[in-house]
DNA sequence: TATTATAGGAAACGATCATTTCCTTTTGCA
DNA sequence: TGCAAAAGGAAATGATCGTTTCCTATAATA
């Protein structure tokens, strides 16, 4: 009956804050010092709110991580959707990504990191759950680049002897690897060469 | 007067345990699960050592990841050394560096992951010192493969309208990356025929 | 206006953290 | 054989951790 647009509300008191703003927040704290590096205290400054608040609403530490891992995923994977829309080849698809990760891994943005290489690298022992997590996220973006470069291979844009399941993890670790470089600073012009040079591997 | 060959022994009751064994230990547990994911009481059980050895041996938690980071990049450095040593062409000094890379990335090991990776992720935002540590690390890197890749172009191996410090920071790139798909596992034979291709930048 | 349900938030909880203390053990040397 | 010096190791320290408790505040509803 009662879609999301014309909500008849909760009962109790309402939430004070927009769940999304606080979980980018999180996402910020979380990508820069880690989820081990972070404590509730840390959260109750970054995120402005006690901790009664944060585990009322995911529960404990690791619920709200979870929470900001798959907000983070989900942003990640809308902002790449609408690149692609606007480019019309195989190629172009593949540059434009190529380029949006080389504006995420420059200046600022670099060194705050990516929260999915941050959990990979801090986690994945740690975690079995957020591990396969993480692998099936790595699994969608690896068949996603399949898909571009055998869509350039049918529209000519990109070379009919390359084996798209190799390039595709050659791209993905291209695009991780400039995210690691982000993280010890790299500057956009040095980033954008970078990708210029990477886009040899589709011709 | 006296080398390290022949040492007139230190005062006192002498270490029992080997630094670099122990070292080795520490870069093994670090890399899986951090800096902020290691107690000092899993460190007693990972290195089979007492907290008061630890901190009589290194000052404290932190000395000690320090000295096994500066273990983990020296060790790295140097099987890439005797890697070179062997191999007699620009690019196949630069095959030889990729292939390594791509069995490090790989099954078990790979899912160990890379220590100064690991790191960046973690802690170059809290530590600063630190940070310090990987850009300059991370300097020379780049720099290493910016000379293999002008001895290529010398030799004829490497193509030469290429960029050298840009296609450097791409290998680079490309390495680090590898080891990240590592971490949420990756087979040797991928590995293998992603270097295959990415050699193609070269060409 | 009273009730119910939930959020906000300060304070307290036990557990675990990194580190230190202090005593024992083992070495070289007088 | 006793002394100085440094390592080994158990136990204790204070701080901080994640989490819970409990009380207040704010909403819809009866």
């Amino acid at each position: 009956m009662n879609g999301p647009f014309h909500p008849s509300p909760a009962p109790g008191r309402p939430r004070q804050f927009v769940l999304e703003d606080v979980l980018d927040k999180a996402i910020q704290r979380f990508s820069e010092y880690g989820f081990n590096g972070t404590s509730i205290s840390d959260l109750n400054s970054a995120l402005g709110l006690t901790s009664g608040s944060i585990y009322k609403a995911w529960n404990d530490k690791r619920g709200l991580f979870l929470a900001a891992l798959n907000r983070y995923m989900d942003l990640r994977a809308q902002a790449i959707s609408e690149l692609l829309a606007s480019a019309h080849s195989g190629r172009a698809k593949l540059e434009a990504m190529l380029m949006h990760y080389a504006r995420l891994s420059s200046e600022d943005a670099g060194r705050t990191g990516c929260l999915v290489i941050e959990t990979a690298a801090e986690l994945a022992a740690a975690d079995p759950e957020i591990a396969a997590r993480l692998a099936a996220q790595r699994q969608q973006r690896e068949a996603q680049l399949c898909r571009l470069i055998e869509e350039g291979q049918q529209d000519g844009s990109v070379r009919k002897e390359a084996d798209p399941a190799t390039v595709a993890k050659l791209l993905l670790a291209i695009q991780q690897g400039m995210r690691i470089l982000g993280k010890t600073g790299a500057a956009y012009a040095d980033m954008q060469k970078l990708v210029l040079e990477a886009l040899r591997l589709l011709d």
